[in-house]
DNA sequence: CACCAGGTAGATC
DNA sequence: GATCTACATGGT
């Protein structure tokens, strides 16, 4: 059970957990598309989109790539507990998420303790990019997607995916539409016959689901990794 | 020991 | 342009 204060609901859950979108609206709309949605939906019927801070999406998303679920959490909070800020709370430890400036600071033997492999080069990247004002968060916000898109894919260590997943979790750009492995192997085995390019998926999904795409996509993905599509 | 995991950058043709 | 591969770490 989460308690939490009448003020606190409003100026932070409420937008976090998306709660004043009408997903009700959203999947009778998306059922329209096609028996394969209703049956994604079917399985997923309470997935929300949240609105994470920018910055930990980021470096989240960076550590994502060609990784795995269960050490991605494992290195973002090995992350956390060895450079955000102790945080007391009713009795539980808790350890924020670290800024742009702390991690620009560190050395690359100096993250090594979070185990990150080869993406500890891009987090620094990405830190010093904001720090020196290559990317700036604050004007991403107010970016046209296509142009944001371009702006953080400027930073290495973000390409395709991890730039719409970015676009998609930490910007609100709701038609973005993430292709990784589950992705792609779930629209290859319910749209297509067989691989195709990512770009063709990309493109596939676009005319599809159009500015739902980023709700479509999340309802594939749990639906894929709920019967192992390709596992 | 081989292969894979919410990919990307750099080299090569 | 499109394709190939190394990349760190940990699990199966």
């Amino acid at each position: 059970m989460l308690y939490t204060s009448k003020e606190d609901f409003d100026g932070i859950w409420r937008h976090f957990l998306d709660l004043d979108r009408d997903y009700g609206a959203i999947k009778s709309r998306l059922r329209q598309n096609d028996e394969i949605m209703r049956s994604a939906i079917g399985c997923g019927e309470g997935i929300r989109i949240l609105n994470q801070e920018l910055w930990e999406t980021v470096v989240s998303f960076i550590i994502s790539a060609s990784n795995n679920i269960p050490r991605i959490k494992g290195i973002i909070e090995r992350l956390c507990e060895a450079f955000g800020d102790r945080i007391e709370y009713r009795g539980n430890t808790y350890y924020s998420f670290p800024d742009a400036e702390t991690i620009n600071a560190l050395s690359l033997s100096d993250l090594a303790v979070i185990r990150a492999g080869f993406r500890d080069k891009y987090i620094k990247a990405a830190a010093e990019a904001v720090v020196n004002g290559d990317l700036s968060l604050d004007t991403l916000r107010s970016m046209p997607t296509p142009e944001a898109k371009k702006a953080l894919m400027s930073v290495k260590g973000i390409g395709n995916k991890v730039s719409d997943c970015i676009l998609l979790f930490g910007l609100g750009r709701a038609d973005s539409f993430p292709v990784d492995v589950w992705i792609k192997r779930i629209m290859e085995y319910c749209y297509f016959d067989g691989e195709q390019p990512i770009k063709v998926i990309s493109e596939f999904a676009e005319n599809k689901f159009g500015a739902l795409g980023g709700y479509a996509q999340q309802y594939l993905f749990f639906y894929a990794r709920e019967n192992k599509i390709g596992a």
